[in-house]
DNA sequence: TGTCGTACTACATCTGTCGTAGTAATTGCA
DNA sequence: TGCAATTACTACGACAGATGTAGTACGACA
């Protein structure tokens, strides 16, 4: 299991990992997660709509209700923007650096 | 750069990793992290400080006056604890498995 | 004498995560 | 049909780690 600071600040990338492909909503994007992970990260609920909120402030992505399914569930669904897809880019990147520069601090014992 | 929510969580790790070979104090360990990591990252003094802070509550280093500098510049020196050395082997087991799932979600666009 | 580098400490603030709790609809199954 | 589990959220308060700002104090160098 990873600890949550380890990962913190990495929510957003991963989040908008997931809406690369197509659009979805909390509980997809949470399961999604869950699985690719392999189980070893599970994000918490609050962690993951706390994060909608502020990207889609950041204007990373945007929210919307799907129409076929407009009464019943009321499942808000989230698509990335063009905004959102340069931020994830731009994570990625920083994301190598980080990788270089935390492994030269990791040694086997 | 690297922003410090990504490295959140691995500041205790690169100070215990700057500490497996010889005890030293803040600005010393400071210059060095700046150094190894080829100036991407630079730890805040007041991150610096407070880490120690917390490591040694947690038990995983001591610090200690070196009596040959008593006087004058009262360095504060630190040597990392058999806690402390348990302590990071755990972290860098755990970068392992963050490394291999975050890039799981890492894609070249 | 004054500035720069060293070596800290104090304090208040911010951000992201988490715990707890609660609502409400839909689905599974006995 | 009835009740639990799952889905799909929202609200609120707390906390930890990082940061900004500021200030102290010593030594070296010019």
């Amino acid at each position: 299991m990873i600890s949550s600071d380890v990962i913190r600040g990495y929510n957003d990338t991963l989040i908008l990992y997931m809406l690369l492909e197509r659009d979805s909503y909390g509980y997809e994007i949470s399961k999604n997660i869950r699985t690719l992970s392999e189980e070893k990260y599970i994000m918490k609920e609050t962690t993951l709509y706390s994060a909608f909120t502020r990207l889609e402030k950041n204007g990373y992505i945007h929210s919307f209700f799907k129409e076929e399914e407009s009464f019943g569930k009321r499942r808000t669904y989230y698509r990335i923007t063009p905004e959102g897809l340069m931020y994830y880019r731009e994570k990625c990147a920083e994301w190598q650096v980080t990788q270089e520069v935390v492994n030269k601090f990791i040694k086997e014992l």
